[in-house]
DNA sequence: ATGTATGCAAAACATTTGCACCTGG
DNA sequence: CCAGGTGCAAATGTTTTGCATACAT
């Protein structure tokens, strides 16, 4: 039995089979970054019959506890990712969708200060680049 | 007979009683960001009788020729502004859903950079900053 | 005339919710 | 035992699409 049931313990959750399962896929996942319907064939792969509902209130939760944040992709559908404490924003592939991760302190200060100046008091923000990676690139 | 029909046939398009009477709305309109939806209700207003789905074909098309630009709000629905050429960013206030413009060039330059860095080539890019705008703080 | 554009209703899509049943502590 | 969790199906909200009709050039 491994650990992480501490951390749905310590989000007021019951520990409960859909919600340690779904922790696993996400830790154990090649793919960092996954979208519920990712983690829903992930588990049908795995032989664990949890409705795409279920799914989704459990990353919801999980998002809530700071287990898992939400990026929200250009509109269209989320993915999440485990949390690691470390805030960082993303590149996407337009052509092979993979995501990458960067952190940037000059961005970071610059995005204080521009909601200082228009008088807004900052909750978050979201930033991403898209643009074509290096083997996509190559491919063509 | 309004100028903007020139933009509309410069894009290949008709230039129909739809395709002006949703460029008149962006234009006249007080609010700069506004959603399908939004555009479609002021259409209504104005006794025009427009179906909802071609204001969405309409805006797409317009997207497309570079007359409007499409803001992806935080996963959910779309807003559109008219594009004036000139790349900006957005702060938007959670509270009233205000948008406000911003442009800064240190964070361009980073982006181009960080896209660099990691071998992308960008084509474009979001950032977002969420907050509460000062008239909502004031408000409490 | 003819290729486009439009309106309507239906479909698509990601996500959420109501509700009866199940289950963890 | 029983509050909370789950599965399923139905509802949601936004956007897209099929198709028959209408219109711009």
């Amino acid at each position: 039995m491994s650990m992480e049931g501490q951390d749905i313990k310590k989000a007021g959750l019951k520990i409960t089979l859909p919600r340690l399962k779904v922790l696993e896929i996400l830790e154990v996942s090649e793919q960092r970054h996954m979208s519920a319907e990712d983690v829903y064939k992930a588990l049908l792969l795995m032989g664990e019959d949890i409705g795409l509902a279920t799914v989704y209130r459990v990353l919801t939760q999980f998002e809530d506890a700071g287990l898992v944040s939400r990026l929200s992709i250009d509109g269209g559908h989320a993915v999440f990712e485990l949390e690691d404490g470390v805030h960082h924003d993303h590149l996407l592939c337009v052509s092979c969708n993979q995501i990458e991760e960067f952190v940037d302190e000059v961005i970071e200060q610059r995005q204080r200060s521009i909601a200082i100046e228009k008088g807004f008091k900052m909750t978050e923000h979201s930033l991403y680049i898209y643009g074509i990676c290096k083997q996509c690139q190559e491919k063509n």
